[in-house]
DNA sequence: ATTAATGCAAACGGTTTGCACTACT
DNA sequence: AGTAGTGCAAACCGTTTGCATTAAT
């Protein structure tokens, strides 16, 4: 359950004046079976699943508003592409192996060091939500397959 | 100067039957004024104001030319466009404050903290060209401008 | 009744491609 | 001469937009 309940974000779209539609409880209800991020496409796909006549500016255009009112926020992934992260899902980061493709989460203990280092060098406020960070894995290290 | 020389690039696309053209050499010549990182737009640009006649399409074909052979590698900056960075010079990431845009690089010294921590934990080798670290920097802390 | 949200189709920006032509080796 | 590289224009992908229509309030 990455947001308190779709009827506190319901409640939340109302009171600021703005409507409750079928397909944002759709999108709502995808997300919130979501675990921790998705692409807008990947949304757009999903939602297809359960309505196929779910259209991408719906998505898209509802992808912001939620980040507007702090359900989502998105970063870019390893590849460039747009990465929504469910708030306030346990807000992390991701590890991406650019070896074998593989991604992990980074939680906030597994970011503690480096949030730490930051603040303490400049002052630096990390947002983890925002985090990709690229490497090779111990597994591909090992195996040494393909180039650096 | 990002690289040894513009001469040693030179031969390394001839030893392996690429060739040297004018316009490899107009790349070349503006990474090697190009302190740390460039957009393919940029670089783009900065070849025009040299060559007009430049196109993107060359441009874009020589940097994956380029990266395969180790001259330069890409990441994707905090807007998610790539970001090719010039090698050896220093790795490095960067910080980029979401308030006022302004970024900055991370050096190795100020990643040391990261990459030690995710070595320890997993065993995974962070890429430090590859990082972008997302947030808000101090100055923008103490102001409290803009929304989250 | 009002006006926010939708669906479509078309535009967008950054990057990539097919192809005929040019020019490096 | 042979083939790698270029320039063009068009395609591409993910995302955004204008606009007429639909539907939540």
């Amino acid at each position: 359950m990455p947001f308190a309940t779709i009827e506190a974000v319901r409640d939340r779209f109302r009171s600021r004046g703005m409507r409750w539609t079928p397909q944002r409880r759709q999108i709502l209800d995808v997300l919130d079976h979501t675990d921790g991020h998705i692409t807008g496409g990947e949304l757009v796909e999903r939602c297809r699943a359960r309505d196929p006549l779910t259209t991408p500016s719906t998505v898209y255009r509802t992808l912001r508003v939620l980040e507007e009112i702090g359900v989502v926020c998105h970063a870019h992934g390893a590849d460039g592409r747009e990465e929504f992260h469910v708030r306030p899902a346990s807000e992390h980061g991701h590890l991406y192996c650019r070896r074998c493709g593989v991604s992990w989460e980074i939680d906030q203990a597994a970011a503690a060091a480096t949030i730490q280092s930051f603040r303490q060098a400049s002052g630096f406020a990390v947002d983890l939500s925002h985090l990709t960070v690229v490497g090779v894995c111990a597994d591909c290290q090992r195996t040494g397959t393909g180039a650096s």
